[in-house]
DNA sequence: CGGCTTCTTGAAAAGTATCAAATATAGTGG
DNA sequence: CCACTATATTTGATACTTTTCAAGAAGCCG
């Protein structure tokens, strides 16, 4: 199930991709893609193995590097249903303020992922859910449901094992900041996803 | 001795910063820079504590954000002695090119330092020490000198405790990969610092 | 030549990864 | 629409690793 190709025949508007799927590969040609909703992650091919590299949220773009080289660079994978369509470029006025908001926003997301795998195992997953709930477009909400990638996938992302990511989650539940809504989709509520106070170490003096 | 400010007096064009100096905060005006030497880190300010957020080698350019609103985004403070000079944003036409290849530096720089945080200690701070080494422009050489970030920014780095890295560095050091040469250079042997045979693990199916 | 910072090393404690088994969920074909 | 099968999640027990704490050594700076 995991693996499956995107379909390109059909209209070459809009694209419905199941999760799952992977949208491009390295080295593949292609257009820039605006996600439209879902999740998709990016890896790097490292030989055999994939590392996760990044994260693209409902309004990012994805393969932006074609702009530079008609060459992706990573794999996009689905991890939850998405839309997508293809990306055009702005006419020549505008693209370098465009350009430019996409800097910003890159270096912002990679902070963000960076932040996941930082401190202890409860709050990188908080951190997590909170990135994916805003990422859904509720920012100030109170109540918040989400698609939720599959836990081998949140555990790449955290670089935690799948099986703690899981009691994170539990106790999150028990703890009524999230309640699962069968297996992949669930309700968080972000103002309770907070970290405790904090009580000890800043990362830097 | 780590948070003097930049002095911004002086000639205009060239500076030099010594190792622990800020170069700017969050919500201040400036230029980009570009870094010519030396090695920044760059953290989100979360209230008191500093995230450590991705870090600038030589040929980076620092604050590119300011490009899109007038106000950087990060703390950005030298790992080692730096010199930067302001960055003169290329004519009309080469703009869009050079914002391209921006992204595409930024993307893969962001997979880099994910990975700084991915797998087991020993293979972290290889990582590391080959980032260091190619960033400092050498780049198939068999043996380069590079400049040393104290411990505790390095473990902010890899998320390990600054004591895990220093054995870390001790194991590779014992096994020839690396030389100390003094407390704040270090002679690598990026040829070297390759993983031992896998033998496990792929990260995704 | 001090004084201070940074690094190194050891021993113990805490925590997560791993392994394994049971359970729940989703997907599929009749 | 249901039963069945494959996939994914949950939970528990254990082993291993890293963090933590502490003390001493080394290096850097004035």
């Amino acid at each position: 199930m995991h693996g499956e190709e995107l379909d390109t025949a059909g209209p070459p508007r809009l694209h419905t991709v199941p999760r799952g799927a992977v949208i491009y590969r390295p080295g593949e040609a292609g257009v820039t893609w605006r996600l439209l909703s879902g999740q998709v992650r990016l890896d790097r091919e490292d030989g055999e193995t994939l590392q996760f590299a990044s994260l693209a949220l409902p309004g990012d773009l994805l393969g932006s590097e074609v702009l530079l080289h008609p060459h992706y660079l990573f794999r996009a994978t689905t991890l939850t249903p998405c839309r997508i369509e293809p990306w055009l470029q702005p006419a020549g006025e505008a693209l370098p303020q465009v350009l430019a908001g996409m800097l910003s926003s890159l270096q912002r997301r990679a902070a963000d992922l960076m932040a996941l795998r930082t401190g202890e195992p409860l709050e990188r997953v908080r951190r997590l859910l909170r990135l994916l709930a805003e990422g859904d477009g509720n920012d100030g909400v109170e109540s918040a449901r989400i698609a939720l990638p599959r836990l081998s996938d949140m555990a790449d992302m955290t670089d935690l094992a799948a099986e703690t990511v899981s009691r994170a989650i539990s106790r999150l539940g028990r703890a009524g900041a999230v309640s699962r809504e069968g297996q992949r989709r669930a309700r968080v509520q972000p103002g309770r996803l907070v970290a405790a106070p904090p009580a000890h170490s800043p990362e830097h003096a």
